[in-house]
DNA sequence: TATTTGTGTAATCGAACGATTACATATAAT
DNA sequence: ATTATATGTAATCGTTCGATTACACAAATA
């Protein structure tokens, strides 16, 4: 069972409940009232996301409450931004190395 | 057959491929020597990669160069900055919500 | 105490994933 | 013309994913 960001990151609607969580915390009910999906199916989204650290539970009486945790979403940010250099740079990359392979192939 | 660069990043072996390419561009052969796995398997991730606008590739004779799309990198990116607030907070939010929390269910 | 409420878990199911082997095809080299 | 090389595709297989329904249980409420 893999379980890192990145994974738990890729489902739609796990982004989507990230996105809802960081505007503030919500109880588990609060969030499935969001979607259009069955209870167990968001609290086994919820259980990926706190398994892999971007969501803790705070248990209040019967009420859990989902609080985002910023570290690892800082990951995926940290992980994209070393690349930057890719795109801030301004020469099409693939089109000059596209031309300069065709050249070497007809003079070789 | 979902098919973003959320999904596409998520296995490791792509995030690994894109770092990769990222340093420069690589046939697919020069790419297949680099893991442990069959070369249809790297096959099928560069597809992905492709498919996702990732990668481009460039048919030089019998030889397909694979070449880095910074484009869809920099959504990732772009995705994960917007919560940077969240990780510049220096209070620690889920304690704070939680004590809140506490304090409110003793004294409703 | 009986009932309602908030939530987690188990069983199940079809679809997607990731890998492999075997085969196909086009280009380059001999 | 034949052979070797670079690559893609199809068939297959076990695993993981994401969803559902049914059940379990503890806390709040009546």
């Amino acid at each position: 069972m893999r379980r890192d960001v990145f994974q738990a990151i890729a489902d739609p609607v796990r982004r989507d409940i990230i996105d809802l969580l960081s505007q503030q915390p919500h109880t588990v009910n609060e969030v499935v009232e969001q979607f259009d999906i069955s209870r167990p199916a968001i609290s086994n989204h919820l259980k990926i996301l706190r398994e892999c650290g971007l969501v803790k539970m705070a248990t209040i009486g019967r009420e859990r409450h989902c609080v985002i945790i910023p570290k690892e979403l800082r990951r995926v940010s940290d992980w994209a931004q070393c690349y930057q250099r890719l795109w801030e740079d301004k020469l099409d990359s693939f089109e000059r190395y596209l031309s300069e392979l065709k050249l070497k192939h007809k003079n070789p």
